[in-house]
DNA sequence: GATGTAGACAACTCTAATACAAGTGACCCC
DNA sequence: GGGGTCACTTGTATTAGAGTTGTCTACATC
């Protein structure tokens, strides 16, 4: 197979963006094309791939540097947002703020259909900046063997150990509360990306339900409206009254 | 029983397909042609019988690569909120507030490749109630024909006449600036939820570029996240009721 | 007539090399 | 502090060569 050089490149530096953190300042493109052996063209043509991408950014005289923002979430993979992020070198973070046992608010009994709650409020990380507060509700007895620990270092999915078949995800705009607004270092009432999601197994039974706040401009959900049969028709809005 | 040589090759090369990855760059037909000893037509023709199938394409000057999802389809109805609210028997109405052809703004002549763009904003209405602001940007030389009338009557994507590939969505929460919290009838900096939309036409060239401002609280994103085989079900988002 | 070979040319892509414009930051000088 | 200079950076445009596909014609073989 035939290789494009300067794919290879964006390659190789894909790679080390992992290493560094953001704000990073690149090599110039002057330094690259030496040790790469390339002209300035083609290292040009590689970081503008990662700029594509969203990993990198230039300023005119000052230099590349490593992105931050914002966060894509890819819609049609469905998985964990961690994983998303690990794969683009972005190192996640998870906080248990709250674990307990209680009560299954209304909404949430309705649709686990279970009174008794393993409630689990975490803030996620992305390389030590605050992204995101996930609240997950699971039926009692699926969640009894977990301890505050476990959920501390692996997402739901894994810890479950159940065969899942897919989500419903809900997505809406709202202020953050006071509460959200500090651990995700916003101001209060700031506007943020709500989402719920229900969680269902391959029996179609629902097993978790989780709410995830993320603030404004750090994240934004990408979808591909592609070409399909008419009779499913893809996409779609819902009004709320 | 006569073989045909360039079947043969087919088959030889849509086995070795299999094993190299989306985008990867197939050997040129110059060195298939020495590989296989046969003549340049003939791997043409093999090639070119894979292109059929969508297994492969090319781009002159570059090579042969691997495909990755082809299937070029119409797609009648997409993205038309429209058309959904009519479906449940609410009275969709547009206002044309803003048309005018003028300079693109940076971010939009970089999508759309021109400088002279006809911009029109819109406010959606649902039941006379105001759901949503609009604006669409369409190159120049695409909207020349229409007419302020037009925009108000049909959706955009009828008005071209254009066979539409698909769409990139972009969904992020933001808070409403005065113009469209007028507009709105929300208060000033209320959160909105604010979708970016890049439409492209079946030759992949970005056609339209429109932005989307929905008032939290009266609109929610519904999507089907499915885990297993992401072919089975379109992905995007889908009306629920 | 369908299939295969051979060759030629146009159009495009990738990479290199070079040049210049324009922005940034550090430093010096007044 | 203000202003100018200078080295260095990215942004953008050229030119050129080698290599690639797109397309055509001519001819041989089954």
């Amino acid at each position: 197979m035939r290789t494009i050089r300067y794919q290879q490149i964006a390659d190789e530096l894909r790679g080390r963006l992992r290493a560094v953190g953001v704000g990073a300042v690149l090599p110039s493109e002057a330094e690259l094309s030496g040790e790469f052996g390339v002209s300035r063209v083609t290292i040009r043509r590689a970081l503008e791939i990662l700029r594509d991408e969203g990993l990198v950014d230039a300023r005119q005289g000052f230099g590349w540097y490593v992105a931050g923002e914002p966060v894509r979430q890819h819609l049609d993979e469905f998985g964990t947002i961690e994983g998303q992020l690990e794969r683009r070198g972005i190192k996640p973070e998870r906080q248990v703020v709250e674990f307990d046992f209680r009560p299954a608010p209304r909404r949430v009994a309705e649709v686990l259909g279970t009174s008794q709650v393993l409630r689990v409020k975490r803030l996620n990380l992305a390389d030590g900046q605050p992204f995101a507060v996930v609240t997950v509700w699971c039926p009692a007895e699926l969640g009894q063997h977990l301890s505050r620990r476990d959920v501390e270092q692996r997402p739901f999915y894994e810890l479950l150990g159940l065969d899942l078949r897919g989500a419903t995800q809900t997505i809406g705009a709202d202020s953050v509360d006071g509460a959200d607004a500090k651990l995700l270092r916003v101001p209060p009432s700031s506007p943020v990306l709500h989402c719920q999601r229900i969680t269902t197994d391959t029996t179609g039974r629902p097993v978790l339900m989780s709410e995830f706040v993320f603030p404004a401009g750090r994240t934004e959900f990408v979808v591909e409206l592609p070409t399909a049969e008419p009779s499913a028709l893809p996409s779609g809005l819902r009004l709320v009254e």
